[in-house]
DNA sequence: AGCAAAGCGGATAGGCCGTTCCACTTCGGT
DNA sequence: ACCGAAGTGGAACGGCCTATCCGCTTTGCT
């Protein structure tokens, strides 16, 4: 009894009916290596090259993940995982404008962490399931801390769900930007929403300093060859 | 006398003297093809295309352009004479802050309405020596106006002209986001960015509503299909 | 009008990507 | 240990891109 009919411990990814041991295996090297590929390149590398990295055909790749979308579902819904706990953590904190301060700045650190999550978090992909529920997940929290920030007075009252999803679309483009050579370029966009959406009077942790121009320069040139 | 060397009167491009006439003219239809398609479809079209869409051979486009940076260089560098202009004409207006704020809405406006262009505000290219030129130009312009703009005590003291540079990367990102779907969401995140500009008390023009909920998701969605 | 040079674009070669097929290997239950 | 089934990766397409070559057309000057 004990081991019939496991109820699908794989957490959502496409109906697999449990894969051979080595097949396992190379799924599992696949999605390390996609990992890494895409969170230090985006999302745009071909899966050719994650073949290459994985060290398995590219036969191997597409009977595994058909589409691009399914293998980016599967390599990020830890990620989202981790992005619906910093809700959670946000909505444990005894004032709410500071788990508010506190979620923004992780999720954000989350972007700049991961090229390729810092573009899935502006995006949305209706046919991977695991990750659209773990994102909804997350909104619906977000939207009650949105409430409970809002009624401490400190988060301003015209502040709305929607600038999220802008402010994660801005930090993408800037993540994008200067990953390589300005890392520290998005605390300081981050830094500057804050102050946005504060109230007068509210609370804000110091503000960042700016990139050194030098370094925004290596970023911007680096952009050049493309 | 008249016509004797013509002082090259093309402003700044490779050093190319005196075209025939009908290669004149596809130079023309070439940077007006690149020009549309740059402006709705960001900086990544292939030289193929470009050479397709104007009705030359690939040889054609080559020849005349031998890189995409030269393309770029000559298709952005009016672009850029405008952006300079902007410049000036923030400059120009009696009360900094207000230019300042002007300048900002304007600029990102260009971005919002070529998302080529936006991306190549974001970048620089070191080759390209028309357009840098201009940068240049409107960069020394912007420092001055953050100086007077802080003088009147609106624009806060913390401001950089770095600040400028995230700003556009940021933007770039909301509108390469957003331009198809939600074509109002960059006004949004220049409210917000200005809200942070600002020093207490400073005046701001009235805060931009928040992107429609369903064009926002539309937009994310359409990042999904690449 | 006629000619040399400038310019053209189709053709070709080479690279990378995604997709599919198939002979071979490995697993795992008996 | 064996054997059927599940899984593998190389090879063979077709598509799209860049770069270069070369025979033909157009231009502009005389």
């Amino acid at each position: 009894m004990s081991t019939t009919a496991e109820p699908d411990p794989s957490d959502g990814a496409q109906p697999r009916g449990e894969l051979r041991a080595d097949a396992e295996r190379n799924r599992e090297r696949i999605l390390a290596a996609a990992r890494r590929l895409y969170a230090d390149q985006g999302l745009d590398v071909s899966m050719a090259c994650v073949a290459r990295e994985a060290g398995v055909g590219k036969a191997t790749l597409s009977r595994r993940f058909a589409t691009r979308e399914e293998l980016i579902n599967a390599v990020f819904t830890d990620r989202m995982d981790a992005y619906a706990a910093t809700t959670a953590e946000a909505l444990a904190d005894p004032d709410p404008w500071r788990g508010f301060v506190g979620f923004i700045r992780s999720v954000c650190a989350m972007q700049a962490a991961d090229r390729g999550f810092a573009a899935v978090l502006a995006m949305t992909f209706p046919a991977a399931k695991a990750l659209e529920a773990r994102r909804a997940e997350a909104y619906h929290g977000f939207l009650e801390l949105i409430s409970r920030a809002k009624a401490t007075g400190n988060l301003r009252a015209d502040f709305t769900a929607e600038d999220l999803i802008v402010l994660l679309m801005a930090n993408a483009g800037v993540v994008a930007a200067t990953a390589d050579s300005a890392p520290g370029a998005w605390r300081r966009l981050v830094g500057q929403m804050l102050r946005a959406y504060a109230a007068p009077g509210a609370d804000l942790p110091p503000m960042e300093p700016s990139p050194e121009p030098t370094a925004l320069y290596r970023a911007m040139v680096r952009l050049g060859r493309t």
